[in-house]
DNA sequence: CAGGTATGTCACCGCATGGTGACTGTCAAT
DNA sequence: ATTGACAGTCACCATGCGGTGACATACCTG
């Protein structure tokens, strides 16, 4: 009971936030709501309001918090070639998204529908990843213009991301075993053979093969 | 008002199921319960538990009912080598989820949230899809074992069902503006690349280029 | 000491939800 | 015509939700 000699509102406010986290993490953003969170942190719901101006505050307040957004370490070698360093890449962002909880229920939430909370989450998602994306392009030579790396890149961060999703929920996609530790490291080979194949350097001419 | 010279039971089964299809395409699973249903199809929400006893069977028959689960015409010719019958099926299959909300928002809930609903909805599916790529696949030849053709499948299936919920959401992804027509050329035009380059005839001996 | 400010608690409202029981009306068979 | 099965309606309940106002209690400043 730490009410009566009043806690300062920081502690509060970060009380609040934590729990914020904990219940999207745990419970999803089905629960994700005023009266749930001010459980959790053991608190009036009012204070909620007070301190964030109810839940949509709250969730621009996560956003910012959220440095944490995905917590990996800045995988490796410093600047291979651009295939390798994207297979690098997006096997090491699947590992941090598979291991991250709250980032994936996040994504869950976007794609789920589009509201003002997810707005506000998602933009600054969307900035930090980005950003840590751009670092890590800076550091290896550019991508060819004839492969359309934004769009190759686009799906296979679409894949990562639709993976690492589907994991915890039904456990099995398209075929795969998603609880199967091996069927990951057949996942991490496929993108390496994805990335190798599809940014090498074109050795016979054969570039539009298909109609 | 076609109440007092009593509807069959069948018309007022059919006249639910519609009704949950247009909740659940239109307004997502967020409202998809047996009062909107009910208001939906303008009879009372007593007759859902009567007649699919509750909520979770009208799931249960939702996903019987859907033979329509993706309308995509038999896709072109009939059997083409393994790399290019793939890079249709990809590109003919997110046409198709593209267009088909109900199915967007089936995959989306599935991501979502596990529960009783979301089991039964997603079993079918996944039967219906699954069939539907074993029939294209029994046209083509048959993949190389080294490729891993179940995992790069799984990343492009992936990839698709992600790009397509992302769509109607935020409608950006990784940079791309997926409002945008030209942006989904790309993307097909990406899906070649990567299954044309994935499922090469390795010319050369440089199977395994990366640790 | 007095007064204001800020933290926190409690009780309450309106609303929508899932779910149930009792009722009315209609048809078909005996 | 009486019965019974069936479709459909209505009223009701408990619960959880978002949101608000009134209150008590501490603290710091004058």
């Amino acid at each position: 009971m730490q009410e009566h000699p009043k806690s300062t509102k920081d502690q509060t406010r970060t009380r609040i936030l934590n729990a914020a986290k904990t219940v999207l993490a745990d419970s999803g953003f089905g629960s994700f709501g005023v009266n749930t969170v001010a459980r959790e942190a053991g608190c009036d719901k009012v204070l909620i309001y007070r301190y964030f101006g109810g839940v949509e505050g709250l969730a621009e307040a996560l956003g910012q918090d959220l440095g944490l957004w995905l917590p990996m370490e800045a995988a490796g070698s410093p600047s291979p070639s651009y295939p390798i360093a994207m297979g690098r890449l997006l096997k090491t962002y699947l590992q941090a998204l598979r291991r991250t909880p709250l980032v994936k229920r996040i994504l869950a939430w976007e794609i789920q529908e589009t509201n003002a909370l997810t707005a506000k989450l998602g933009a600054a998602k969307s900035i930090s990843i980005q950003s840590w994306f751009e670092n890590i392009r800076r550091q290896t030579e550019p991508a060819k213009p004839e492969w359309d790396a934004p769009a190759i890149n686009a799906i296979l961060i679409a894949a990562a991301h639709h993976l690492a999703l589907r994991e915890d929920h039904d456990g099995s996609f398209a075929g795969l075993d998603l609880k199967d530790p091996n069927t990951w490291a057949r996942i991490d080979a496929a993108f390496d053979r994805l990335t190798t194949k599809a940014f090498a350097q074109t050795p016979s001419g054969e570039e539009n093969a298909h109609a």
